[in-house]
DNA sequence: AATTAATATATGTTTAAACATATATTTCAG
DNA sequence: CTGAAATATATGTTTAAACATATATTAATT
């Protein structure tokens, strides 16, 4: 279904008005999804973007501004977050001895064992929502890179 | 700068994985520019897009059901959203004489005048915001309506 | 070394999303 | 023409964003 169809919109002004309303459209449709997929596990996309940073930098510990320098949304608000994730058990957070100012956050194992399970469905799922071949997602890839300039 | 380096992150998963990234960071990017473009004139981007929707029917009134099947946001808190515009006096409610059970809605002058001082600064503001030729433009839309397949 | 600036996090408050449920009205089935 | 289903909106409640400000610590300046 075109954009248009989609917001019943028949004429755009320009094609930039056409690809900023498409693309928040699109991300809107995209987070929509992503929402239900992650509900079973009982958490929130940020909070798997949160897990994932995690488990990248695992066993090693990291800062909540390092977790946010890696953040999809740059504006979360990460002490918050963090202790959502806290209370789940699926982080843990230390005083971080070298910057007392600072805390040393690791993921659980129970938070690797979310992600383990996630992520045999994460894939799978993603192929068949995505209408896309490989090539055609690179490209696109590419273009929000350009879109950002 | 690519997603890559926006996120510090070297590798992803697949393309698949890297455009669903990519798709989220760009789309938060931009809707952050759009709440600083919007700050001035007060009004938050699901309430432009209200207003937006309202001028094209005007000075028809639609009711509330028909906005949200214009709107971005698909899961948009109609009722609460209204209540705001029509306490800034952009829009005005009555009751629909043919369906009881609906509103009426229609943009004030106040409202379309909001729209005309906006209007004359998006326009740029989103050229030069948008790093992509015309072409560009055009083919990104084309691929994010493939991507919702 | 004392002062200032910068950094990392926490917290209070306002505002809006998310989710469920309620109410009134209309439409449709039989 | 009556009751069930569908529709349009409203509202209550929980949860999270947004924004500003505070606190503690470290780094930089002079």
């Amino acid at each position: 279904m075109k954009i248009e169809e989609e917001i019943k919109q028949t004429t755009f002004k320009n094609a930039y008005q056409k690809v900023v309303v498409n693309l928040i459209y699109t991300s809107g449709w995209l987070q929509g999804r992503q929402q239900e997929f992650f509900k079973p596990f009982r958490i929130t996309s940020s909070q798997f973007n949160i897990l994932r940073i995690l488990r990248g930098q695992h066993p090693n510990k990291i800062s909540g501004v390092e977790i946010k320098s890696r953040m999809l949304d740059k504006n979360s608000d990460i002490p918050r977050l963090l202790d959502r994730l806290i209370k789940k058990n699926l982080i843990s957070k230390s005083p971080c001895p070298k910057d007392k100012r600072a805390a040393d956050i690791i993921i659980t194992e129970e938070g690797l064992h979310v992600l383990s399970q996630i992520d045999s469905q994460l894939d799978e799922s993603q192929k068949t929502l995505i209408k896309l071949s490989k090539d055609e997602a690179l490209q696109l890839s590419e273009l929000l890179d350009k879109f950002r300039g």
